[in-house]
DNA sequence: TGAATAGTGTCTTTCAGACAATATGCC
DNA sequence: GGCATATTGTCTGAAAGACACTATTCA
């Protein structure tokens, strides 16, 4: 018995015009408005013309998936070090009228204060949108979003990554907030707020709220801006 | 403010030289001889010729990467319908020596009951390795197969997979040895079988296994071989 | 003193984890 | 009876979840 051929071993056997292009397409989630929202760009090109889609773009030759994501990132928002991550691979060979073009998806936790320092994000074809009032996509990026909010939910209940989409000093009202925002579920106040002290995540300011017309709360911050796999809620 | 200009957006500013190559390349993990093995196979061409590295191939222009991944599960073991899942994309410019390649990394169980009705691997250069005692890889290939451990680790505790690397019936002792196996920590005997009923994944199958010289022990199997997300461990 | 939000404690139930003796079938 | 493995229950401590009142600041 004897195994079957096996082709397209040698690289010599791939022609040129056998090859895929590759792109980046980024989700870039923060929460502004009490809302989980999405940057989009609106496409001046043909196919889906005027359709908005996720930002993106090839991938160059010397440049690894992750720096061609935060190339996009930069140029798309301006700004650097947030939280990003691999999120799938998408490949069908049709999800691409044009040719065969598989991407890449990554996604990216910005905090609202970031954004408001440094977006320019109202220039142009390219706008925040709410997760759940979302325009009609380009390409299959409704699915890849989709697969995005649903690896964000489970991020946020099993890590501490939630400290990507907060300021460095933030009020425990705030990161119940964002929590319900994501999950899409309300918490009793008591409970997540045991559950997230006994947790030894957070470091008290010794700071408060100010300039509130009404009690002042402590401000929080996290003792380590990095990601740590362990239940949270 | 203007964003800056985006290049490459347009599909006519790739070149074909400029477009990387795209594999597959699969992690088929099997639990045999008390170990987790994982299926190589020896390169026969250079670069690292005579080299052991994961099976893996060219995605064709008109097939999807899963389907790629099944093709070469297909090759190299004879066994189809096994679990099978995206694992994550490697594609650091220099991850090949000869040019740009970009790898899309599956990754495959397969029941040791399976293996023994199908497997033709002892032929020509194509062998199990227990995860514990690795030949040398060839390119990337150790990173990814501690990644694909790493996940399938997670996947066990997290998830009911389990299924797919067990026979239709199966011992409670044999469920444990898999997860004592992969894991590679001991779990208490009384807690375990305690922990798996009450989780309603079982069913009794009322049959007892046959020919072993001691007490023999009720077959169970799974009521859904299906994934699913839920804690188990 | 009223409006708005911050901050806090108890009880119940469930689950994880530690732990050892008895049962069954074959030789 | 001896060997090998299967099967079973209790106790304790920790954590999840339900639940409501007091405290503080400002206008």
């Amino acid at each position: 018995m004897t195994l079957p051929k096996r082709r397209g071993r040698n690289i010599s056997d791939v022609h040129e015009s056998d090859r895929p292009l590759v792109t980046v397409d980024i989700i870039i989630f923060t929460v502004r408005d009490s809302d989980l929202q999405v940057l989009l760009v609106k496409r001046n090109v043909l196919p889906f013309k005027d359709c908005w889609a996720l930002p993106g773009g090839f991938v160059r030759m010397n440049e690894s998936l992750e720096d061609a994501a935060k190339r996009e990132l930069m140029e798309e928002t301006g700004v650097h070090d947030v939280y990003l991550e691999q999120l799938y691979t998408f490949g069908e060979p049709a999800r691409d009228p044009r040719t065969r073009v598989i991407t890449v998806a990554y996604f990216a936790l910005i905090s609202s204060e970031k954004l408001t320092l440094k977006a320019a994000t109202d220039v142009s074809a390219v706008g925040w949108f709410a997760i759940k009032k979302l325009p009609q996509l380009a390409f299959d990026h409704d699915k890849i979003l989709a697969y995005a909010v649903k690896r964000l939910r489970w991020k946020l209940e099993y890590t501490n990554i939630v400290y990507s989409l907060l300021p460095d000093k933030f009020t425990l009202t705030n990161l119940q907030n964002v929590y319900e925002i994501i999950i899409d579920r309300q918490f009793d106040k008591r409970n997540f707020r045991k559950k997230l002290l006994s947790l030894g995540l957070l470091k008290d300011t010794k700071e408060m709220t100010q300039d509130v017309s009404h009690r002042p709360a402590k401000l929080y911050s996290f003792k380590k801006r990095s990601l740590e796999i362990r239940a949270v809620l």
